[in-house]
DNA sequence: TAATTTGTTACAGTTTCTGTAACAGATAAA
DNA sequence: TTTATCTGTTACAGAAACTGTAACAAATTA
């Protein structure tokens, strides 16, 4: 599953999630709400969990619920809960040899931007959360 | 070979042309120099040919030259010319139903969302160009 | 003609991805 | 206590993607 595929399907999540924060919801009803496979979903909700941006409960009437309001959630963390790969991903390939050498140094050069760039990315993330995703879907949809 | 890595290799290799620009140099002297298959090399610059990075000859005395001065070659376009897919991936999961329906409005927020960090990557990438990652390891060298 | 070099294709081996099933452990209802 | 439910994690086979290398046609020059 892509970065962004995680990232969508988890704002999906969460959205059904922030229609009814009360009652606990399962990975089978999320799943189906948003046609996905529910053991896949499960393990994105529970890297949420771990997080705290879900909270999860076995059993009967168990299932998740928002751990926070959907303005205290924001894109950044919910990619970084679901994807252990940074965004842009670094993995330059290492060179062996002289920590001097022009090829080494070019990939020093080229991972220090990508850092630079990732550190943009997240910010940009950062200023996005849930509840400001769910306005934009319900001004489309009532337009 | 991941787009970073790809990156990383075309800008050696660029830096490698730029230091004697006027006689060509083969595949297998660049791919010599920065420690990579020649065969995956000509792929790239070939590439770069494409989008008229570098010039291209065959035959005996052939190989690949700058096409531009260091100043006028920036890594956007490097990027661009060997990675047709984006920097950040937009291959967010489609759904298949109706047009407003939420999953799929969110899909297309997402969608948005990365095509517009997208142009910010670019941007970032488009203002570094190829002499000044060169000044750059040059300084380095010399301290 | 012979040698060289690019540009492209092919291919086998490896790795990664994908979707699904399965099940232990936890929890709550009966 | 027993039963049903649900999470969290593992397993696994099939598919897909990646990797490194070799090979060769086409172009070019000596």
């Amino acid at each position: 599953m892509s970065a962004s595929t995680k990232l969508s399907t988890s704002v999906k999540a969460l959205c059904f999630l922030a229609l009814d924060s009360n009652n606990p919801k399962t990975s089978t009803e999320i799943a189906a709400e948003i046609g996905v496979n529910a053991s896949k979903l499960r393990k994105l909700l529970s890297m949420m969990s771990k997080t705290g941006i879900v909270t999860s409960s076995k059993g009967t009437l168990g299932g998740f619920c928002l751990n926070k309001s959907p303005e205290e959630i924001n894109l950044q963390e919910i990619y970084c809960s679901v994807e252990d790969q940074k965004a842009f991903h670094l993995d330059v390939q290492k060179n062996v040899g002289d920590h001097l050498s022009t090829p080494i140094m070019i990939n020093n050069y080229i991972l220090d931007l990508f850092a630079e760039i990732q550190v943009d990315i997240e910010d940009k993330m950062r200023k996005i959360n849930l509840q400001s995703v769910i306005d934009k879907l319900k001004n489309l949809t009532h337009t």
